[in-house]
DNA sequence: TGTTGGTTTATTGAATACCTAAAATTGATT
DNA sequence: AATCAATTTTAGGTATTCAATAAACCAACA
């Protein structure tokens, strides 16, 4: 936290994650270290915390890369994912308290708003409410950190995904059966409404990362 | 692998699941870098290392010690890993090949015999084999490695736990229904199968925490 | 002209030296 | 005698230096 290695792996994180450093970018010591005016030291600890993070790829002796990934490694990031967060659903659903429950649906109504205005900002905001919330209601922060794991190395690629191929009313619809399983308690069915639904979003990115790859050949 | 820290990151992590160094032991980097032979470096990047895989805390100024967490943290762990397997075991009922599903039920069979004999040895080794069957049953290196991570930093819990206090032929029987459910392809039978059958060993080595830590009292 | 082998250079891996902060111990004062 | 403060000691954090390896480049030979 208050190391300086700390900082700067948080700030290289942020700028790998947000597409500064996109995916292949060579990461070297020397250059980092100028640029944050500190010694290689704390910069190599940085790399090596986001190497086990996923976020970086480290070989010995040859440097360390951002994380690119190939097509069939990607999917299996975003099957486990959707399977991650599928599973977060079911908990919910046998979990959530009454109180989160109320606080899930209110969260659903909202999004409709969002969606009726075509408000992009506000929907996604929203949207990752809606996500936390359902994480939160699965009661284990081991699970929940593993899907923000996840999430981190996905984020390089979603970056592809301009989110504004669907009309937010879809999104908002593929939403009510997650929230009614969920509501009313059923396990099976929140757990195949979410990963339904996050199938989906994932075919989407695989299809733009495959179209992209496509026009670079 | 070829380097230095790695080698020491993999040997410390042994000794850490082995239970060489047991929870809260402190590793201080000076004796560590002597005892090995080398200097304070690689031992840091080894120490981070395992403290991103959290298998030791890493407080900054004040040193790195052993994780050792509370049971409240334990319960959290061994639950997510329950989750996890049953994952694994409800993918496994979708996605296994006959090849795969064959050889699942040879073990299952084999594992007949060690219980028969009280081996125990043997049917620990065929229990692995068993678990690790249905892990590749489901098709996914991301999800097994995360279960891998989860139990390395749940085995120097595990320790505690003699395995013996059931009959082998108890453990044999539990099997029988995650075996069923999976070749039949049933998903949701094989999920909750293979989920009880961890609660149940979850709840033996909270058990066992619990009792030791009221000894220490 | 292309390929192979060696040499050089750039970059990472490891070690040592230095600095800073935290914790413990000791002394002084109440 | 006890407590608080100050100083000293110890250990972790950072910088700098040294060594080793891999990659790039050049030259020589086919």
């Amino acid at each position: 936290m208050s190391t300086i290695s700390s900082k700067i792996s948080k700030q290289l994180a942020e700028q790998i994650i947000d597409g500064t450093y996109p995916p292949g970018t060579k990461l070297e010591e020397r250059s980092l270290a100028e640029k944050f005016n500190v010694s290689r030291t704390p910069i190599r600890e940085a790399l090596r915390e986001l190497g086990s993070r996923g976020l970086v790829e480290v070989m010995p002796r040859r440097g360390v890369v951002v994380a690119s990934i190939g097509v069939k490694e990607l999917a299996k990031l975003l099957e486990a994912d959707c399977e991650l967060e599928a599973l977060c659903a079911r908990r919910a659903a046998e979990c959530m308290t009454a109180m989160e429950k109320k606080e899930l649906e209110f969260i659903y109504e909202q999004s409709a708003e969002f969606a009726r205005n075509e408000d992009l900002a506000g929907y996604l905001n929203n949207n990752r409410q809606f996500h936390a919330q359902i994480l939160a209601g699965a009661h284990n922060e081991v699970l929940a950190s593993m899907v923000a794991d996840l999430r981190e190395r996905l984020a390089p690629f979603r970056q592809a995904q301009a989110h504004v191929n669907d009309r937010l009313s879809v999104s908002h619809d593929e939403h009510e059966p997650i929230v009614k399983a969920i509501l009313g308690g059923d396990c099976e069915a929140a757990y195949n409404a979410m990963r339904s639904h996050h199938a989906r979003l994932s075919n989407h990115v695989l299809r733009l990362i495959r179209s992209r790859q496509d026009e670079d050949a």
